[in-house]
DNA sequence: GCATATTTGTCCGTATGTATA
DNA sequence: CTATACATACGGACAAATATG
């Protein structure tokens, strides 16, 4: 059997009373997802786990037409998937998932690091602004903040390969790492020892060595691959 | 003043009566959404058109709330885009989107070419049935079998990466590009000179020379991009 | 600028089909 | 097999925004 979200007695956080009236140019359906797939990346509801219409839209007093929009929304970023007739689920990732994640993330960023010809310089802003979070988050031992950070390293190592929808693929990638985070034991502390991986890539970006970089990153990408593959088997078991 | 759905007549095509009974495992959101996919696709509906959802709704017989459902899969495919409190648009791709587009395609496609470093075989295979479709559809002059035979040969490149979501990249990256076609006098036609090159690509990677294949590729992308953008730009005028 | 008509945004009630205990 | 719970699809309603004259 499932874990299902609607076993739950409440649904924690803050509603959606506050501004109804479709204030901030974003729709209703928008502003629910995000409340959702805040839940999701916070392992509130986990991966397999069903979110019926009927107890979440009554949770947060929304109607189902406008729920299911908010749905579609989480089904194409791949953080839920829809089985008809049957309801829409927290995607569970499979170790074929990871790997596949992985292929794709390296294509992606390794592209982006290589064409680094010479130095960049203010392009690279971004990714400096990333790496130093990520190390003053690491000193206050804020692990949720160093996450947060090391993903916003990879984006803007994308963001080097100038394309928007490059970017856009990379942030939904990202969010699918989330969910491959979540399975191991500590999630947020997972990238600590990455840190000092991203200020060497920083460098060789910096000094305009490109394929310097993309020669780090792929043995960057390889080991994390590896280390997650490794605990998604172990807890199959 | 923008071109209107809603101006047209009649709805032409195949409707769903046939099998409204949910035969085939799939929604009526997704069998509309096919539906109208072809439309756009073909031209029927030309980019910048609105999509009224009472004019498609009575045309197709499906009620506003299915019909939304439709509209939203195919917006997160990028063919339309939706406006608040306007409505869904048939997507206009500008002079950047089409940069873009070819920025991102490149890198995808070229990673994927140039991992071949042997003789890759049975791999191969989509590959060669896409290069022999579009010479054989070339010789009967059928340039709609030889359009889609071009972009299944961009598929089955792709494919040689060995990532489900890099098809599935690929596969919408292709789609939008339906849309730029479109701006060219001919569409079907545009693709013909490149018979050749796809040839040549698939010789160098029988052979095994992954990265002989990419230089090809690399510039075959380059040339049909700067096609495009100077139909665009004069287009604009 | 104003008044009107049209269209979308949101929600509801219900009938039907489907999956599962 | 039956019963229950749920998703699918529909049509109607009203508010809110937009387009039109």
């Amino acid at each position: 059997m499932r874990a299902d979200a609607a076993s739950h007695p409440v649904f924690p956080g803050p509603g959606l009373e506050s501004d109804r009236a479709l204030l901030g140019r974003t729709s209703m359906a928008e502003r629910l997802a995000d409340i959702l797939r805040a839940r999701i990346t916070e392992g509130y509801f986990e991966p397999g786990a069903r979110l019926s219409e009927k107890a979440i839209g009554t949770a947060l007093k929304v109607s189902r037409n406008t729920l299911r929009e908010a749905f579609r929304l989480l089904i194409h970023e791949r953080l839920l998937v829809h089985e008809l007739n049957r309801g829409v689920f927290v995607r569970v990732l499979t170790v074929e998932d990871v790997a596949d994640l992985y292929r794709l993330r390296k294509i992606v960023q390794c592209a982006a690091v290589r064409a680094v010809a010479a130095p960049p310089g203010d392009r690279l802003r971004p990714t400096e602004v990333a790496v130093e979070a990520g190390m003053d988050a690491a000193k206050r031992q804020n692990w949720q903040e160093m996450g947060t950070a090391n993903l916003r390293f990879h984006e803007a190592l994308t963001a080097l390969a100038g394309s928007a929808r490059a970017d856009e693929l990379m942030g939904g990638l990202l969010a699918e790492m989330r969910l491959v985070f979540h399975v191991m034991g500590d999630p947020e502390r997972f990238h600590e020892p990455y840190l000092a991986r991203n200020k060497e890539i920083l460098e060789a970006l910096r000094a305009g060595d490109g394929p310097g970089a993309e020669r780090l990153l792929a043995d960057y990408l390889d080991d994390a691959e590896h280390q997650l593959l490794d605990a998604y088997r172990s807890k199959d078991r």
